[in-house]
DNA sequence: GCTTGAAAATGAACATTGTTCAAGAAGAAT
DNA sequence: ATTCTTCTTGAACAATGTTCATTTTCAAGC
């Protein structure tokens, strides 16, 4: 993305751009906080009922979002800030929101362990997801054939919620 | 990194840095190729006695290596090639074969399942214990906090590995 | 309708950085 | 010493983020 491309497509000056967005981080953070909000809405669209079911359904939505907007989730997770300015709080709420959906679910399926130990559990989940997605959809250094990421995605979250003690015949 | 400052530091001009590396990927993928390589070293040197032992010495080991080095993992990660030219092929198997240290012990764990299968698992868990981390040692949008991430990262390990039916005390 | 002052838009000019290449320096061969 | 090859240099160029004096817009007041 370049300031000059969006000032063209938009057909207003450079300054605009600038008068708009700060400077060229401003404009990469406003992209990032409609990615983030796009993938909230999208993790939230996933139904509620079954918790082992919804637990598979976040992976899969992440995987579908992950897979068609693949620049976009780079950008927010790679992005990094000119002159060491910190990360804007409210992004890495979003963020932090987006994680915690995985929360709930888990909580329902481990009644008995402490939260604040489920809440860590979903975070590792979370990032496990993440980084299987990140380096499956990388055309380069496959991980993992993509064709084969979905079941795999889900073979995955299979096995840990049974190291979990969580199987799904009960 | 510049070239104007690899140019400084090494007491000769601009055009001789091109000479030498051709462009700015060349410089780039230079430095991602000893990355890999220290990498894969510090992974092979983890003792292969007890299997389980050696897989949380590697994930260890690469939160080690991550922790010291975030930049040049972050460089051998999320570098793009100019004008879409592909990835250098050495470098990814370079890569494969940082993955495949996963493999053999998890072989020797799980002796009875489909060795293609194993592979994929164990691609599979590097991916996620590669994500874990990543996202761990961001400072901004901590999933997970980082000086719990040691403990946590091995309670992962074993969580997944029960998942596959590999207990501690056998 | 004209004046005026604030607000917004503009794009030329600047700074940084990757890249090229003609000119020069260094060295080897005869 | 001459010539040829190879290497080195750094000025100049291209792309791109950034600034800011100037211009335009426009609403308020008369």
């Amino acid at each position: 993305m370049k300031v000059r491309d969006v000032a063209e497509a938009t057909g207003c000056s450079i300054g605009s751009v600038y008068n708009e967005f700060g400077d060229f981080d401003g404009l990469i953070l406003t992209v990032n906080r409609e990615t983030v909000q796009a993938l909230t809405a999208r993790l939230k669209a996933v139904p509620a009922g079954d918790p082992l079911r919804q637990l598979h359904g976040l992976a899969e939505a992440y995987l579908g979002f992950a897979t068609e907007h693949a620049n976009l989730l780079r950008s927010l997770f790679e992005h990094r800030m000119e002159d060491d300015r910190p990360f804007p709080e409210d992004i890495l709420a979003m963020v932090m929101d987006a994680f915690a959906l995985m929360h709930a679910p888990l909580v329902r399926l481990l009644p008995d362990r402490d939260p604040d130990d489920v809440a860590l559990l979903s975070r590792m989940m979370f990032s496990a997801v993440h980084g299987i997605i990140s380096l499956g959809l990388e055309e380069r250094m496959v991980a993992v054939p993509p064709e084969k990421l979905r079941e795999r995605l889900a073979q995955f979250v299979d096995t840990h919620l049974a190291g979990l003690g969580i199987t799904r015949d009960v």
